[in-house]
DNA sequence: CGGTTCTTTGGAACGTGTTCTAATTCGTCG
DNA sequence: CGACGAATTAGAACACGTTCCAAAGAACCG
């Protein structure tokens, strides 16, 4: 083995995928995330176009691959910093809110704000999400799981230490089952946008806050902008 | 313009893309899906590649392309085509249950071991739902609602004729709520399925059971198989 | 410093979805 | 039948993700 190589062991296993490497690898990864993203917020999924995102970050293509499984993989690391950005932001300001329902409901406008921002870019990481490989499936599970934590975090109203490792995140079995089907929710909700673009914050807000209502009962429309 | 030309029109337009074919074309037609059905069913997503569709079907790769958008098409129109056999299986054994909630998972039971019946199968049908492009949304759309249409029909223990048009289908709005969350929890499982691979049907059964309950309230598990 | 090993590079090469084209066949109408 | 347009064919061509390779550079070790 090496000291730092870059490939594989960064990745593989699912949520650090910086370690070991030196300043300059990490430079050169974070030039290439930058590279896709700006292609991504300009022209979506298909304008990411490895042969671009390589010249841009000054880096050859299998360099690249060195780096990351493929395309959706780079994608992947995105959406997981934009997760930590999420996650930050609400340790910063919580969710507001006296019901379950209403935090629950304002959760996921915040979460779907950061994504419908730049709506081109949004769409790229969800469908990098929706169409994962098996190998991605574990850094999917993943993210999913920072997902849940937060919105756990948002039912019971207690801020969640961003920080804290994921393992330690102990949901009760019902806050399980609960955020397992809102989430659910919210990616097919978010698909459905990708594929037939109909990019509207309020309308899947008040997707997202119907949903919760079902499941969570209590009165309706009970968040707002 | 023509008497029968085979290509946009017919799929363009959401639902009925038999039309206006002559019977040699309906058949191309069908040797086609059939084709692609059973690579997909051998080998899953990836082993469906379009030029042994043709070589398989005794079709020219542009003609393929005459008749289909693309490959996402040709899964597409094979998922509609189960969707049918669903249907049809449903209006003539009527699901089984005393509560809406035991009917809501026995329809789920059914509708997953369709596509689990061959998982390589089932996962391109997936594959090809979930990554669509623009241009498949109102196909896709159109699937949603005929789903949608078999659940409320289970809810409310009423057959539905698998002939009514769609158009027809005029759910309440509370009826139309849980349907679009329960399909929405359903069609993120199905992804999360199709990424992780965890070929359960009993699994996704049981998810879909919590999830219903979730939102129809009533007592737990009221369903088996 | 020389040698060894790892990383990076530039670029070719491959597979597959998709598009394009010229030639051929087919069906229909006069 | 003969002609015209539409459909089909075979196959080249293109785009882009991905893989591969030989050479150059960088870091480390004695």
């Amino acid at each position: 083995m090496s000291r730092s190589l870059p490939l594989d062991p960064s990745l593989a296993a699912g949520e650090p995928p910086v370690a070991k490497l030196v300043a300059s690898q990490l430079r050169r990864m974070r030039r290439i995330v930058d590279a896709a993203v700006e292609l991504a917020e300009q022209g979506g999924f298909d304008a990411v176009r490895l042969r671009d995102v390589a010249e841009r970050s000054d880096v050859a293509l299998g360099t690249l691959y060195k780096y990351f499984r493929g395309k959706e993989d780079i994608l992947l690391f995105a959406f997981n910093e934009g997760l930590r950005r999420l996650e930050q932001g609400l340790f910063e300001r919580r969710v507001a809110g006296a019901t379950p329902l209403a935090r629950a409901t304002e959760f996921f406008r915040r979460a779907t704000r950061g994504l419908l921002q730049n709506p081109q870019l949004g769409g790229a990481l969800i469908r990098a999400m929706s169409g994962g490989d098996r190998e991605t499936a574990v850094q999917i599970a993943g993210s999913n799981r920072r997902i849940a934590r937060m919105l756990v975090g948002a039912l019971r109203d207690e801020p969640v230490d961003p920080d804290t490792p994921v393992e330690a995140f102990a949901p009760t079995e019902s806050e399980s089952e609960i955020a397992d089907a809102l989430i659910g929710v919210w990616f097919a909700t978010l698909i459905g946008w990708v594929i037939g673009n109909e990019p509207d914050l309020d309308t899947i807000t008040r997707k997202m806050n119907v949903a919760a209502r079902l499941m969570l009962g209590g009165d309706r429309d009970a968040a707002d902008g």
